[in-house]
DNA sequence: CTGTTAGCGCATTCAC
DNA sequence: GTGAATGCGCTAACAG
């Protein structure tokens, strides 16, 4: 038993396929009967308008692109998850796509998501000065809006601002007594923030008069940091607080300096950035720069479905979201009030607390 | 201007439509001086075949749809990423639907993907044993097999034996000395795994003669646990150790009897499933079920691929995967070998400490 | 308001 | 080995 097409519908419904059309995607001028004759035979016929033979017509699929580097940090499957939130509510579908950080699998991700007509597409890349992604999608026309990145001028983007977040962290770090820095890097060639947020650190510590930071970068395959990590001590033994381009690998840096036998904070302290979830459960919790992860893709979409319904481009600049640091026991002493005394930890002035939604209390 | 077609390809190699076609897809005969003119005007005017032309002519789109609960616990994140990697290697692209862990939306998602012409579909659905996803797979004639979820006879699926799995949790459990065992569910209605693993607990507990468990479900939704919780220490205050029915869940349990004042694993042990690597970074580092995640996907997409290769349909059978129990300081003592000495603890028998492939050295 | 026509881009007949 | 013709399912023009 074939699938039903919308001949089939029309003819049920005594009607052309053209009025069946109508009727159903909400097109042009339907009479009221004819209508309400046309829903009938769909729904006796189980009858779903096709969206391939619709996007083929029309030039549209009806579905949002997203490229992101991974599915393995739930950064990126919350921004996911924010994108679809809005995509479904103007009654579009996503199709996901992820290159595991291979900057050279971009280009041909969004090509193939080009292909299959998306209404827009919503980006994290490598770099966003430099992408072929971008660059493919303004050649194709199809309205793209980056999320994560820090956009180029013209290029439309929803992103908190690395370098000031690194600034704070930087901020946090010299209050809580800490003087030797380090900055565990994913590699600057794979995550464009990655190098603001080290260059925000470096800036940072400049215009305090401290010490210029050391730098690792690591891969993001990797999860087994101690090789990199004993390198950096080697170098720089005196370290005493590390920032970390993510929490994923700030997590990861906590476990290979455990495996090390330095204690996290009394020797190291640690912080990460995005705010994960996760974060907060762990022991010692997680110090971090929050971001709206989830709202980063919602707004990215919603700038591209705004823009859409308006039938112009989305605006080419950046939408630049709040972020907030949040102190936890991996950088000063709530869990360790003594250490904290000695490093002399003074609050960081005016920056409270913020939860993020999932662990508010209601 | 415009994207070329295969007209424009045949065109200027002075050929065909249908000629070009079968160059550049591999289909029917070609001579060779044709294939490399044809090859060379593709090359020259940066054309692709269309997804969608393409799809729509051949009922197929060459992309596989993955259907999963949710981006925000890796394990499926992982498994999806597991699933592009076979894809891949076939030359298949991937779409991925997620339904928040939403029974009513798995069909209707389903249905999606089947509208896109997916080859196959693999799935993860909330219970395999009335899935309405599976019955349109079926009824369309897509190729369909599920992951992580047991399957009823009939239906293909890669999973690992949940109830064999919790019998091993139970066994550790008692061995560590524990004695009131509680479970907490991820909600029974919105995943077969989760009551699975409930009854293998249940089982296994019954057969050695112990007190059955205590259950307590909570939502997937939720993050903060503490309510949940406190009601059941209020039910059962003597409980000694809570399997959970997932990691991220685990993680979640035991920062909420932290936030009571509970201690892990002194006062409650408590054990996860599934094995994420964000568990062996915590403190306590997290006993649970280590599974074979990404494996999951990449199995279930190969048993579709395979079958599809050979033209028939895939084995309508389980493919059960090994798991392994990976002993942790949440549920006894390596950290804390006084209180594990206390609880008289046994090595479990012939379990060796497998590390997964991200951990491993090099 | 409705029907007829045409074609989105492609792969497949079927002749040659 | 190649080309001409056809239609996958749908919707946008256009005519009525």
């Amino acid at each position: 038993m074939r699938r039903p097409t919308i001949a089939d519908v029309a003819a049920r419904a005594g009607c052309s396929p053209a009025t069946a059309s109508r009727a159903l995607s909400g097109g042009g001028p339907v009479s009221e009967a004819a209508r309400l004759r046309v829903d009938a035979a769909a729904r006796a016929l189980g009858f779903r308008l096709d969206p391939l033979g619709r996007a083929l017509r029309r030039g549209r699929s009806g579905a949002i692109g997203v490229l992101a580097p991974s599915l393995a940090n739930p950064v990126f499957a919350e921004a996911i998850e924010g994108v679809e939130v809005a995509a479904a509510a103007a009654g579009l579908t996503v199709l996901v796509a992820c290159v595991g950080y291979d900057a050279a699998r971009e280009a041909a991700a969004a090509e193939a998501l080009i292909d299959r007509r998306v209404d827009g597409l919503v980006m994290t890349v490598a770099d966003a000065a430099a992408s072929l992604a971008v660059d493919r999608a303004r050649r194709s026309g199809t309205p793209c809006a980056l999320m994560f990145n820090q956009p180029p001028d013209g290029v439309t983007a929803v992103c908190v601002d690395n370098r000031a977040a690194a600034g704070d962290v930087a901020e946090a770090m010299l209050a809580a007594g800490r003087r030797r820095l380090g900055f565990v890097a994913g590699r600057f060639a794979t995550s464009d923030r990655s190098r603001q947020r080290f260059e925000g650190l470096a800036a940072a510590l400049a215009e305090a008069g401290a010490r210029p930071p050391e730098l690792v970068e690591v891969s993001y395959a990797d999860h087994d940091h101690r090789a990199a990590l004993a390198a950096l001590f080697a170098r720089a033994p005196r370290i005493d607080a590390l920032f970390c381009s993510n929490d994923m690998l700030a997590l990861a840096v906590i476990a290979g300096l455990r495996a090390l036998g330095r204690s996290v904070p009394d020797d190291v302290a640690v912080v990460g950035f995005d705010g994960v979830a996760v974060g907060a459960l762990t022991q010692p919790s997680l110090a971090t720069v929050v971001t709206p992860t989830a709202e980063m893709g919602r707004a990215a979409a919603g700038l591209l479905l705004a823009a859409r319904a308006q039938g112009r481009p989305p605006a080419p600049e950046a939408l630049i979201l709040p972020h907030q640091f949040r102190p936890g026991e991996s950088l000063a002493g709530a869990a360790d009030p003594d250490t904290a005394r000695q490093r002399q930890v003074r609050p960081s002035p005016g920056k409270a607390l913020r939860q993020t939604s999932e662990e508010s209390e209601t």
